[in-house]
RNA sequence: UCCCGAAUAGCUCAGUCGGUUAGAGCAUCUGACUGUUAAUCAGAGGGUCGCUGGUUCGAGCCCAGCUUCGGGAGCCA
C-alpha cells in the first residue's frame, strides 16, 4: 500500500526521511512529494515530539476564555479531532482575541508542547494569531452544539464544517478511493461511459433533458402527417382488435362517412358555441355519438381492468409494448378531449379522420420538436445507466467497471433517492450469475472492511452520536448493534443467497403473512414490496440477503433467460438484488442475455426500437460471450457504512425534486 | 405523484378549553469565576407565531387554500 502510493513519485532526500518517521501513521494520504512547512491538525495530534515551532491552520470550533489562559480549540477538516491552542490574556490586542470566534479562520504560529490539561495530548503554545476571516457571531449559523439534520441541509455550504458532516465526507472519500483500488488490485478498467447520452431504451427511469435549444423559440419539425397518423392509427387499431372491438368500430366508421358527407370535418372543427348545439342535436349524430360512446367505454374499462388488476401501484409486471398502448391511448383520448372540450361528436371523429385530427392537433398541442438543429442533432439526456456501454467495453477488456454521477428525473422523495447520484456498474465478460454474485459480494466487503480500518476516529463519532441520539427512542426503535459492529458482523459473515420463488414460499409461510399484516398480497410473479425485502433481510435472515433468479415479466429485457424448470411455475431471468438492512436494495445486476435471437425476440417483445440500440444488439452477433454486471448506488453504500438515515446527508450537495440551492 | 405529520426567538422545542403582557434551554452581549474541553454562574437583548383568506367580541390555537420541510409508499441504485 505504502509502496504503490510512492513509487509513482519522485521522492527527495528530505521528504524520504521525513517519510520514515511517519510510517506508523495510520493513513497516508498527508505525505506528500514535496517539502511543506504546514502540517495538517491530523498529523500535528499524532507528533510524538515537542518543542518545535508549527503553525497550523484552520478553522475556530470554539474559544474559552479563563483567567490565565485562552482556549482556542482548532479544526482544519484533515481529522474529527481538533488541535488546541493555548494563549495568555493580554498576549494579543483584545481586538484579535474578540474576533477570534467559533468559525473563523485563522493560522496560528507556536510551540508544540505536551498539554498541561487532560483530553489532549499536544497543544499549541501561542506566539502568533494570523486572523485570515472572522465570522461574525450574531450571524454565523454554525453553534458550538448539535444542529438538526434538516437545518444542516439548509446551509449545504457550511455543514462541512461540521464534526458529523466532515467524518461523513472523509468516509466517502475512503470508500471512493477503496472502490478504484479494489477494481484495480483486481484487473477491471476504469471505462468513463458517456453522461450525455441518446440512449433511452433501457427504460430505467425519468431522464433529464440535455439541449441548447432557445426554449423561448423551439424550432418544430415540419411533420410528415401520414406518417405519424400511420403510426398512430396502426397502434390504435392494434388495441382494438386485442379488445374485440373491430366490427363494432366497423359500423361506427360506416356511420360516420355517411355523416361526414353530410357536414365537413372543417366545419366541424370551426365550429361555434351555436353550432356546436345545433350538431348535437341533430338526431344522426345523437345516435353516432351513443355508439362512439358505448366503443369507448368498451376500450376504457379493457384499459382499467387491465391496470386494475394489478397488484402494485405500476404498471410494471405488464408487458411494456401493452403499458405503452394504454399510455398512448389515454394521452389521445385526454388530448382530444382537451382539444375539442367535449366528449363528442369530434371524439368519435378522432376514430376515423386520424390524419385530419393529427393536422388540427400540429397546431395546438401536438407539435415535434425539431431535434436535428439541437447541439447533437438528436435528442439528448443525461444518462440513467452507464451498463449497456459497459457492455460494450467488457465484451473487448473483460473486466471493467465505472463509477460516475447518474440521473434520474424522477419525483422521488424519499430518504434513498437522489436525482444526481453516484454509481458503480462493474462489467464481466466470462462470469455467470454465481461469479457476479461472488465478485458483489467480496466487493462490498472489501470497501466496508477498508473503511473500517482506515476511518475508525470517524467511524467511532458516528457510532457514538447514533447512539446518543437513540436513546430518546423505543428499545424497539434502537439499532440492534452498534455501528462498527454491524459493520463488522457484514464483512465477517456470508451473504443469505437465496431465489425469489424460495423467497416467495418463506414470505407465504411468514407470521406477517399468515396475520394480514402486509399492507401488500405476496405471490409468484408479484414484485416483492420494501415491506417484504425488510421482513426477509431485518426479520427472516438478520442479514444481507442476495435473491436471485426473479420471474422474466418484472425486470430488465437484456437479462439472461433461465432455462425452463420445474423450480419456478414460470420463466425467470438471472437477476440478482443485494439487499442490505435499513436501505433496501443496494445493488440490482444480473448476467446478461448473450444470445442474439433471444434477446431479439425480447427487445420486440417489450417493444423497445431495435434501430436505437442496434449497437448494443451487435455484440451478440460478433463474438458473443457469457458476461455479466450490476450496479451498486455509492450513496446507499455510504449510508450503510456511517449509519446516517437520510441519503441527502452522504452526499455534499444533495440534488432531489425542488432543490438545487447549491 | 400518493398517504400521514410539522411550521412559534439565530438553533432545538413548550404553549392547557379560543381569552389579558407568547415561554424554556442553547447561542449572542455584559459581568463574575475558572488549565478550560459543547466550561460554569448571574443578568440583558432578541418574536409580522410560514403565507393568504375565513369563522369569532377576541385566533399561535378552529376552518380552507397555498408554500416549504419531515416520515412512509411507489419508481429504483
Amino acid at each position: 500500500m505504502l509502496k504503490f502510493l510512492v513509487s509513482g513519485f519522485f521522492i527527495l532526500e528530505e521528504t524520504a526521511s521525513y517519510f520514515t518517521e511517519c510510517r506508523n501513521f495510520t493513513t497516508v494520504f498527508h505525505l506528500l512529494p514535496f517539502r511543506m512547512s504546514l502540517l495538517p491538525v491530523k498529523q500535528l495530534l499524532a507528533s510524538e515530539t515537542t518543542g518545535h515551532t508549527i503553525t497550523v491552520k484552520g478553522w475556530v470550533r470554539t474559544k474559552r476564555e479563563s483567567k490565565n489562559a485562552i482556549f482556542i480549540a482548532i479544526n482544519d477538516g484533515s481529522t474529527i479531532h481538533n488541535l488546541q491552542a493555548v494563549a495568555e490574556p493580554g498576549q494579543f490586542s483584545e481586538e484579535t482575541i474578540r474576533l477570534v470566534t467559533t468559525g473563523a479562520c485563522v493560522a496560528i504560529t507556536g510551540t508544540l508542547v505536551e498539554s498541561m490539561g487532560s483530553g489532549q495530548k499536544v497543544e499549541v503554545k501561542a506566539t502568533d494569531i494570523h486572523l485570515y476571516g472572522p465570522a461574525d457571531p450574531d450571524k454565523f449559523p454554525l453553534q458550538p452544539k448539535k444542529h438538526s439534520m434538516e437545518f444542516l441541509r439548509e446551509i449545504a455550504h457550511l455543514r462541512p464544517r461540521t464534526n458529523t458532516f466532515a467524518a461523513v465526507l472523509r468516509i466517502r472519500h475512503a470508500l471512493a478511493f477503496a472502490v478504484h483500488q479494489y477494481f484495480n488490485d483486481n484487473g477491471f478498467f476504469y471505462l468513463h461511459t458517456p453522461i450525455i447520452t441518446a440512449s433511452d431504451a433501457e427504460g430505467a427511469g425519468e431522464m433529464f433533458r440535455v439541449t441548447t435549444l432557445d426554449l423561448k423559440n423551439v424550432p418544430f419539425r415540419s411533420v410528415k402527417f401520414d406518417d405519424i397518423a400511420d403510426e398512430y392509427y396502426s397502434k390504435l387499431l392494434k388495441i382494438i382488435r386485442e379488445n374485440d372491438l373491430e366490427s363494432e368500430v366497423k359500423n361506427l366508421d360506416k356511420k360516420i362517412r355517411k355523416i361526414d358527407k353530410e357536414l365537413s370535418f372543417e366545419k366541424i372543427i370551426k365550429a361555434d358555441q351555436g353550432m356546436l348545439k345545433e350538431l348535437s342535436q341533430n338526431s344522426s349524430y345523437k345516435a353516432l355519438t351513443t355508439d362512439f360512446k358505448n366503443i369507448y367505454k368498451k376500450i376504457k374499462t379493457s384499459f382499467f381492468a387491465i391496470e386494475n388488476n394489478k397488484k402494485g401501484h405500476s404498471m410494471s409486471f405488464l408487458p411494456s409494448d401493452v403499458v405503452e398502448k394504454i399510455t398512448f391511448v389515454k394521452g389521445r383520448m385526454r388530448a382530444y378531449r382537451d382539444f375539442t372540450k367535449a366528449e363528442s361528436p369530434y371524439l368519435a371523429l378522432s376514430f376515423y379522420n386520424f390524419t385530419e385530427i393529427i393536422k388540427q392537433l400540429r397546431n395546438s398541442s401536438d407539435r415535434k420538436i425539431d431535434f436535428s438543429q439541437d447541439f447533437f442533432g438528436r435528442e439528448t439526456n443525461l444518462t440513467v445507466s452507464g451498463q449497456l456501454e459497459g457492455e460494450l467495453g467488457a465484451l473487448a477488456l473483460s473486466k471493467i467497471y465505472t463509477f460516475g454521477p447518474t440521473f434520474r428525473a424522477e419525483n422521488s422523495n424519499t430518504t434513498r433517492h437522489l436525482a444526481e447520484f453516484w454509481m458503480i456498474e462493474p462489467e464481466m465478460a466470462f462470469y455467470e450469475l454465481e461469479d457476479n454474485m461472488n465478485l458483489a459480494e467480496d466487493f462490498v466487503k472489501s470497501v466496508i472492511g477498508y473503511a473500517l480500518e482506515h476511518c475508525a476516529d470517524d467511524l467511532a463519532f458516528l457510532q457514538n452520536r447514533l447512539i446518543d441520539e437513540e436513546k430518546a427512542k423505543p428499545q424497539a426503535d434502537r439499532s440492534p448493534m452498534p455501528l462498527l459492529e454491524k459493520l463488522d458482523f457484514v464483512v465477517k459473515n456470508d451473504f443469505q443467497r437465496l431465489t425469489y420463488t424460495e423467497a416467495i414460499d418463506i414470505l407465504l409461510q411468514s407470521k406477517p403473512h399468515k396475520e394480514k399484516k402486509f399492507q401488500y398480497p405476496v405471490g409468484w410473479g408479484i414484485d416483492l414490496q420494501s415491506e417484504h425485502e425488510r421482513f426477509l433481510v431485518e426479520k427472516h435472515f438478520k442479514k444481507p440477503v442476495i435473491l436471485t433468479n426473479y420471474p422474466r415479466e418484472i425486470k430488465s429485457f437484456y437479462m439472461k433467460q433461465d432455462e425452463e424448470s420445474s423450480a419456478a411455475p414460470g420463466p425467470t431471468v438471472r437477476a440478482m438484488d443485494v439487499l442490505f438492512p435499513g436501505i433496501g436494495e443496494i445493488i440490482g445486476g444480473s448476467q446478461r442475455e448473450d444470445n442474439y435471437e433471444k434477446l431479439l425476440a425480447r427487445v420486440e417483445e417489450v417493444g423497445i426500437d431495435k434501430k436505437t440500440i442496434w449497437w448494443f444488439l451487435e455484440t451478440r452477433q460478433f463474438g458473443s460471450a457469457p458476461h455479466s454486471g450490476f450496479g451498486l448506488g455509492f450513496e446507499r453504500l455510504v449510508l450503510f457504512v456511517t449509519g446516517m438515515s437520510n441519503i441527502r446527508d452522504v452526499i455534499p450537495f444533495p440534488r432531489t425534486p425542488k432543490s438545487a440551492e447549491f
